[in-house]
DNA sequence: GTATGTGCAAACGGTTTGCAGTCTG
DNA sequence: CAGACTGCAAACCGTTTGCACATAC
């Protein structure tokens, strides 16, 4: 069921979280209410957030966080390399919280219910290794994006 | 040199234009001057075009065309299947000209001189294959981006 | 002749920015 | 206390749309 040329991954990472790790990440000079804030939803979501989706929680918990500060917020965790982001075909765009270098995953996003499922693949290690080594490309990142529909929704 | 798993990809296809060949595609139900141009256009290029690319070639030709006419025709170009749309990480949308089934491929991306390469392999069949087989989904697309930097690049 | 397509300019929606006031270190 | 950060509203920019006119069939 689980070869290393796929796996559906488990993308439950936030079994714990210490109040104590909530230490705001370095970015920029000054930790504040509102950074600490976007930056620990982030980190104890499972789910690929848009600015949307990232701003209504922060507000949920804390009003004063404008907009603008989730769009800068979330520019400065991706120049950090903390945040990954994603653009799906329609245009989505999607924010999720890099976990360590071990766990590199790609998605599946069904077009029906919009559901995204993160896979792992060795495909993607293999193919990394021949662009380097029959073109001399240097890789940054490599990104696989499935789309289709998913078995409940098929059979619908 | 050229393995199942991963091969350059030929993307050399307007060796020869017939003119006749300019027969436009059985979009909406009128065939216009913009409409066949714009077609010419995506089918004759081997390039990833933007929107933008495409009208100002478009008016290098023909003055008489819009951006709006641009717009709309892409977009039934794309819901008639003949041209693909890729969004790229950095916001791009490009469009290319779909080619016969047997043309499946995938895109390199240099991140400092902007080419684009487009690259074979079966692992993406591979893949397809494992998702819809171990998760009962049905696969629509299957979309493969590499980023990075290309050896002329990295090298200076 | 009629319905479809086009050009133009205005509207749209997500993202960015300028600025005056607030807060961190 | 200085400089960094925030909220707000305005600007931006690629894309879409409404409408009057043009054109294909």
């Amino acid at each position: 069921m689980s070869s290393p040329e796929f796996c559906i991954a488990d993308n439950n990472h936030n079994v714990e979280h210490p109040a104590e790790e909530t230490v705001p990440p370095v970015l920029g000079q000054r930790s504040t209410r509102q950074r600490k804030l976007i930056y620990d939803i982030l980190k104890s979501s499972n789910d690929h957030l848009s600015v949307e989706d990232l701003y209504r929680r922060a507000r949920d918990i804390d009003s004063r966080v404008s907009l603008s500060t989730v769009y800068r917020t979330i520019s400065l965790l991706k120049e950090a390399s903390l945040v990954d982001e994603l653009i799906f075909e329609d245009d989505r765009r999607c924010y999720e919280f890099k976990r360590g270098n071990g766990y590199q995953h790609h998605h599946i996003r069904c077009l029906s219910c919009g559901n995204i499922i993160e896979f792992q693949t060795d495909y993607a290690r293999r193919l990394r290794d021949k662009v380097a080594e029959e073109m001399g490309f240097s890789v940054e990142s490599l990104k696989i994006d499935v789309a289709g529909y998913c078995e409940a929704c098929a059979t619908r």
